[in-house]
RNA sequence: GGGCGAUUAGCUCAGAGGUAGAGCACUACCUUGACACGGUAGGGGUCACUGGUUCGAUUCCAGUAUCGCCCA
């Protein structure tokens, strides 16, 4: 074995093993309980960033996690074809050859967004293999494969039936970059510096009573004036009160609009009187409906001005704000302007303001799904962790509003929908009637049976909503709607859900109110919510933002282990966000090189005990004789039991952080820096080897490999290569037995002992406080040195006893008593050093080797600390509040430590007056 | 405007009603037969601020400030 673990060649090698042996492609028909997961399907936009792999590292570890407790575990893999971004990406590459989709043609388009989906894909699956991902390939699903079409089909249809899908005309998000409909999701909010422009509408009828000629509207929008068909007051605005009713001249359009009282508007905001264009703004939408006002829309899909606009006929929507503004200031219409801050609606992925829209779309009715989510929640499904989120998405479940699913692009599901259009020359208009089935054929059945023979039809042109195909993602890869499905017997509903919060309401809901629409329960029993990753600067790692790191790089450069492992124990309880620190310029990150380092110690562990092991085969040395345990074997292997149980109760409960934080501690602090140390100078012996020694050092051997392979099986949902790796060098398993297969160990509980832990955290503080003191000292670390320990207390009397030559070892003493202070000589003496922890004190008699002055500076600094805290200590026992109050463990424990201090005081005191 | 989260060592973050911990970074020493991707020892914090509850608050409660997110 080389000195360092080097990950490269290693874990592609695993990965192929494991593919090959078919490790974690389970069969459905499996008597064991089951455990399921389907994975948040990537889109296929390009590749993987850091906030996949976080998300994978911590599915996959859940799941290797349960294949160790012996479930029938199925990860089932995919990718999403993500309608609008991958669109979007296509048009820009159509842009750049001077085409467009038009000119190209659906049938061509469709071509080159499935060889787009080919290779972007492709890329997608091979980063996630690198990720060491334990899903199951053969089982993979794509949101446009045959299969998943059809589920997306029969949803539709199913839901159309119901009346729980309706098409209709109504305002809703238009994107004019991409040129489609977006639903409310996917509209983001941005606060924008702009302006708001105030001007005047004439009154048609000349001045009222009070001199009134015109009233004064404010907008920040005034390109949207000429489709205004109305101007609201406040009904209990003074100011206005005489006006409702009476009628303004629209500038340029020539239009006579009435003035409105309606409750909605705000009398304090601008100057009180709000102009109404119901068909370009959701609020004057609603006060249109309200007052029963006309619509008028003045704008084009692509955002131009329509011939509604009269003279800004064919200005883009942001030079016709220029041109109006400029035509109202010609006019003497125009107020003032004043500079105002305000939210503006932006389309997520096109990046442009969206413009509200009039038009027809289909919509999915909300409320009833979202009813059904509800009372499921009020259930506890799905059980959301951490906690909290359960509000949000309850919140986001009460008060729905209805969803737009129709998107006027080609790259996705086509709306299953087909329009009679025999009377309107082949166009489908607004009002013509559809009829919406399955396949063309049975569309065409159907119509005829309504309209006769001799029609017409033509599917709707639009697909739906990615997240529409999303949302049945957990079912419709298991085989729905065919519900006798192996598969969909198995697995659903899954076990768990885990995902990040930004889309619980586009994803993880989405799939509750589909799942409980068609299967009649709740897709998964727990959904764990976890962060971001962020950048250094705290920035969500994105792909516009250009801020992402490619995992590849730290994979290159540190293993994929280090990586998934650093990425985990980041991980805090409460599920925050997460930050990666990543020097752009080295492409070095420090977390992950700790995490290699780690790596690298579990290595040289194994390392070690190979070493060890000689050519002992590993059956040989299993069975563990208790009565030939030292001490040390008692106290790892109690410790060992410990950590068991913590840490399958923390995989367990998703406390994956911690699991890996107890896990590092263990291995590193316990096993490696304690366990090991002291297992060398029983295993390092070679001559003069007595029965007895050879018994103690094969014990020791048994015990190093089961701790070792113990630790390696522990470890291996974080660390999936490495422990493939170490455990069948310890093991000398075939490839056909694979650890990520292996059994989770049994705890011995027999051996967790609470006194042999504490004797031990004594006796490791009695070696670093004589090191500390040969530290002080100044002894060079291979200056052997005589160690007195003193002692009343008999327990740890006897440990130290039993230890002596451990400590010796560990603490280069050259000879080491345990004395009792009744018959020990304690009298003062320069030539030694002392030292106090807990109820032991520690001689280094070191003559002739001390720098007196450097002693004297350390014995009053020690004084110092000692005698703050028992000013400190003192002060609270002498309250009797405390007293009495405080629970007597707690007093005693303080009269305890100030005892402690006190013997430490007296003793610096003495060293000090002996030195002077 | 409503809601949620954060504020602890130089950095990234844990923590818990009994005066604070880890990793990295830093300092000194050490190339000892698992590991320098290492070992040993060490330095470093008014736990954002102000009140309250309590014998005791960094921890619980209320408020303030700053930062971030979600919803309108």
């Amino acid at each position: 074995m080389p000195k360092t673990y080097d990950p490269s060649g290693t874990e592609i090698r695993w990965q192929q093993v494991w593919e090959k042996n078919g490790a974690f492609h389970p069969k459905a028909d499996s008597s064991s309980d089951s455990f399921s997961v389907v994975i948040p399907p990537p889109n296929v936009t390009g590749s993987l960033h850091m906030g996949h792999a976080f998300n994978t590292a911590l599915i996959d570890t859940i799941v290797r996690f349960q294949r160790l407790q012996g479930k029938n575990v199925l990860c089932l893999p995919g990718t999403d074809h993500a309608s609008i971004a991958v669109q979007t990406i296509l048009e820009k590459q159509l842009k750049e050859e001077g085409l467009s989709r038009d000119e190209l043609g659906r049938k061509a388009f469709l071509e080159r967004a499935w060889a787009w989906k080919t290779e972007s894909g492709g890329r997608i699956v091979d980063q996630l293999k690198r990720m060491g991902y334990s899903v199951d390939w053969a089982r993979e699903r794509f949101t446009l494969d045959d299969a998943l079409s059809k589920s997306v089909t029969e949803a539709f249809v199913r839901l159309h039936n119901q009346g729980l899908i309706y098409r209709g005309e109504y305002l809703v998000n238009w994107c004019p970059a991409s040129g489609s409909a977006v639903s409310d999701l996917e509209v983001e909010t941005k606060e924008i510096d702009g302006y708001l422009w105030h001007f005047r509408y004439p009154l048609t009828n000349g001045p009222c009573d009070d001199g009134t000629t015109h009233l004064e509207v404010a907008t920040t929008r005034p390109e949207t004036m000429l489709g205004d068909v109305a101007v609201a007051v406040n009904p209990l605005d003074k100011r206005y009160s005489n006006l409702v009713g009476q009628y303004l001249t629209l500038p340029f359009v020539g239009r006579e609009i009435p003035v409105i009282a309606d409750d909605h508007v705000d009398p304090s905001f601008g100057t009180g009187c709000v102009k109404v264009t119901p068909a370009h703004d959701p609020n004057d939408f609603a006060i249109g409906k309200r007052h029963n006002l006309p619509q008028i829309t003045v704008m084009n899909k692509d955002g131009t001005m329509n011939n509604c606009a009269g003279r800004f006929e064919g200005l883009d929507r942001f030079e016709a704000r220029k041109a109006v503004v400029e035509a109202l200031k010609e006019e003497c219409l125009l107020v003032k302007v004043e500079p105002h801050r305000h939210s503006v609606p932006f389309s997520e992925r096109g990046k442009v303001p969206v413009e509200p829209l009039i038009s027809t779309q289909w919509f999915v009715r909300m409320e009833p799904m979202a009813a059904r989510c509800r009372s499921h929640l009020a259930k506890g499904e799905p059980r959301f962790i951490p906690g909290r989120w359960e509000k949000v998405y309850l919140d986001w479940l009460t008060d729905i509003r209805d969803w737009c699913i129709s998107r006027q692009l080609w790259w996705g599901h086509r709306i299953p929908a087909w329009f009679v259009v025999s009377e309107t020359n082949g166009e489908i208009k607004d009002k013509t009637p559809y009829i919406v089935a399955s396949s063309e054929d049975e569309a065409f059945v159907q119509a005829s049976q309504k309209f006769g023979d001799s029609i017409q039809i033509k599917q709707d042109e639009d697909v739906l909503d990615t997240w529409f195909s999303s949302g049945l993602w957990p079912f419709s890869t298991l085989g729905w709607p065919d519900e006798t499905h192996a598969d969909l017997n198995t697995w659903y509903p899954t076990s768990t859900l885990i995902t990040g919060f930004d889309i619980i309401f586009f994803w993880v809901a989405r799939m509750t109110m589909m799942a409980g629409a068609f299967t009649g329960e709740m897709p998964f029993s727990d959904v764990y919510i976890h962060g971001l990753v962020r950048d250094e600067q705290n920035r969500k790692m994105s792909k516009s933002l250009g801020n992402g790191i490619d995992p590849l790089l730290l994979i290159d450069r540190y293993g994929t282990d280090a990586l998934r492992f650093a990425l985990v124990r980041e991980v805090a309880g409460a599920g925050q966000d997460i930050r990666l620190d990543y020097d752009r310029k080295k492409g070095t990150s420090a977390t992950v090189e700790a995490a290699r380092n780690f790596a690298n110690k579990l290595w040289n562990a194994t390392r070690f005990a190979l070493i060890n092991f000689g050519n002992e085969s590993f059956e040989e040395g299993n069975e563990i004789e208790p009565s030939n345990l030292q001490l040390a074997d008692q106290w790892i292997l109690s410790r060992l039991a410990r950590v068991n149980l913590q840490t399958s109760s923390r995989y367990s409960n998703y406390g994956l952080g911690e699991a890996a934080k107890g896990l590092y501690e263990f291995a590193w602090n316990d096993f490696c820096d304690w366990y090991l140390e002291l297992s060398k100078r029983r295993l390092s012996q070679n001559d003069n080897l007595e029965e007895s020694v050879l018994i103690d050092q094969k014990t020791a051997r048994k015990v190093l490999r089961k701790v070792l392979n113990d630790l390696l099986v522990m470890m291996h949902p974080l660390m999936p290569h490495l422990t493939e790796e170490l455990w069948h060098a310890l093991t000398g398993a075939s490839e056909n037995q694979l650890i990520a297969l292996e059994k989770w160990p049994e705890v011995d509980k027999a051996f967790i002992d609470d006194d042999l832990e504490s004797s031990f955290s004594e006796l490791f503080a009695s070696i670093r406080l004589v090191r500390n003191l040969r530290a002080v000292a100044g002894l060079k670390p291979s200056q052997e040195i005589p160690v007195r320990f003193i002692t009343e207390k008999k327990e740890l009397a006897e440990t130290l006893q039993k230890a002596k030559v451990d400590i010796q070892t560990l603490t280069r003493a050259s000879d080491l008593d345990v004395l009792d202070p009744k018959t020990a000589d304690l009298k003062p003496s320069v030539k030694a050093l002392a030292g106090v922890s807990g109820e032991l004190e520690v001689l280094l008699l070191i003559e002739g080797l001390v720098d007196l002055d450097d002693l004297r500076v350390r014995l009053a600094k020690d004084l110092d600390k000692a005698e703050k805290e028992i000013q400190g200590l003192s002060r609270r026992l002498a309250n009797p509040n405390f007293s009495t109050k405080a629970p007597s463990e707690i007093v005693s424990e303080c009269r305890a430590k100030l005892a402690d201090w006190e013997a430490q005081a007296s003793l610096a005191k003495n060293r000090l007056s002996n030195l002077s």
